[in-house]
DNA sequence: TTGCAGAATATAGTATTACTATAATTTACA
DNA sequence: TGTAAATTATAGTAATACTATATTCTGCAA
């Protein structure tokens, strides 16, 4: 591990050379999650970064090793900055209940307050992670990948909620299960309402506000309180 | 849609030629199921499959026009097979709760006494879906392909238990919502139980029976009810 | 049995991709 | 100003995802 140019440190076996470190890193980053985002990994290529950041295909293998080492980048910067986002936003909250509705809703939802990691929006970041972030850890190499600690942040957001919902009702026999389904579900039940809708009971324009309740709902009625 | 050798109908656009109609179709099906189960979609390859099966590569391409097809194909077999064990294994049962628990238990457990659906076993099948299935529609091209009704099975077997659902309690406002966080936990915990247990409450050897227990108890008190 | 249409399969290619080795250039600062 | 180290560019290679075309089967009418 080393420190970059976020307030938060990332696992610096991800890269070969620190994106933040440079302009032409930076341009990486911006350049990738652009692409990435518009016709998604499978279609992404080191030429087409390149072409797009004006620098040259070699120039980004000196950065990142594969792209799917670039995929686990974003992948543990969302988490890392997420779970930062939600100790801000619960750290004002003195009751457990309150502090636990508020993570699910930041999990859920961006607060529009928060303030971007650096080159990416967060809004781009998201979204990113929701297309493609399953694709991090859906992949041959996982072992050896959790081996590195590369998922290490989703797990301690994970490990976060779980002790929130523990702080909540004490002798909840899942908490992890509840937490990663939650955290889980907020994401894809969005890629979801936007792409197959017929999974959801969302119309696209109230999305948000639906899923927010029925996260919510769902915590509630696991944690056997009313509303 | 046209009828293959499954008793049961699969949409005919996913592929060029049907696998089943031929001797060396059920091998590509086969050598493909089990080279994507070794080694992953990403390090699948067309070649590998045509060496696997004893055939040539361009073979495998008058049979799927490419290898997202293949997956897809799978992904149809899974959930269009899955759909009709429910159907099979509630159709006893005359409580709809007792219907209900039972669907559950079978999306997230496959029952021993239940028939191969062809060529490649229902366990690997499931194993590949667990592992590769969300890359069936975690896709740039997924809006097309939905266009193309190719993730219908999937829908269906929720809107099924989403049914199941309203018929226990007919005001739950998110039927779907609940009925796709069922599906898609009870197969992504059992891949975290595997290969990232921090994720999980379920240490490996049990977690069949605490995955079922989880669900289980995630949909009673989503219900409101007593188990 | 032979002839032959159409289906099935094989051979041989191409453009693109995922990298790697090495050369050239820039930068840092003694 | 000189030079080592860092950075970037050039130029490859093996493998991949297909496609075009050639060849071989197969069923069955004459």
């Amino acid at each position: 591990m080393t420190t970059s140019k976020y307030s938060f440190t990332l696992n610096s076996d991800l890269y070969i050379k620190d994106p933040t470190s440079s302009e032409t890193g930076r341009k990486v980053i911006a350049s990738g999650a652009k692409l990435i985002l518009e016709n998604g990994i499978e279609a992404f290529t080191a030429k087409k970064l390149a072409v797009d950041a004006g620098i040259t295909e070699a120039t980004v293998y000196k950065y990142f090793a594969n792209k799917q080492r670039l995929l686990q980048y974003y992948f543990q910067l969302y988490w890392t900055w997420l779970e930062q986002q939600v100790k801000v936003f619960t750290a004002i909250e003195t009751d457990p209940l309150q502090s636990l509705v508020k993570a699910v809703r930041v999990i859920s939802n961006i607060p529009a307050v928060a303030a971007d990691p650096g080159v990416i929006t967060k809004y781009d970041l998201r979204e990113l992670v929701i297309n493609e972030g399953s694709k991090a850890y859906y992949h041959a190499q996982v072992d050896e990948d959790n081996a590195k600690r590369f998922f290490a942040p989703y797990k301690s957001i994970t490990a976060l909620l779980a002790t929130m919902i523990l702080a909540v009702k004490p002798d909840e026999k899942y908490p992890l299960a509840l937490a990663t389904t939650i955290i889980e579900m907020s994401h894809s039940l969005k890629y979801y309402a936007k792409h197959l809708p017929a999974l959801t009971d969302f119309p696209h324009e109230t999305d948000q506000v639906k899923l927010d309740d029925f996260l919510l709902q769902l915590l509630y009625n696991s944690l056997k309180i009313k509303p």
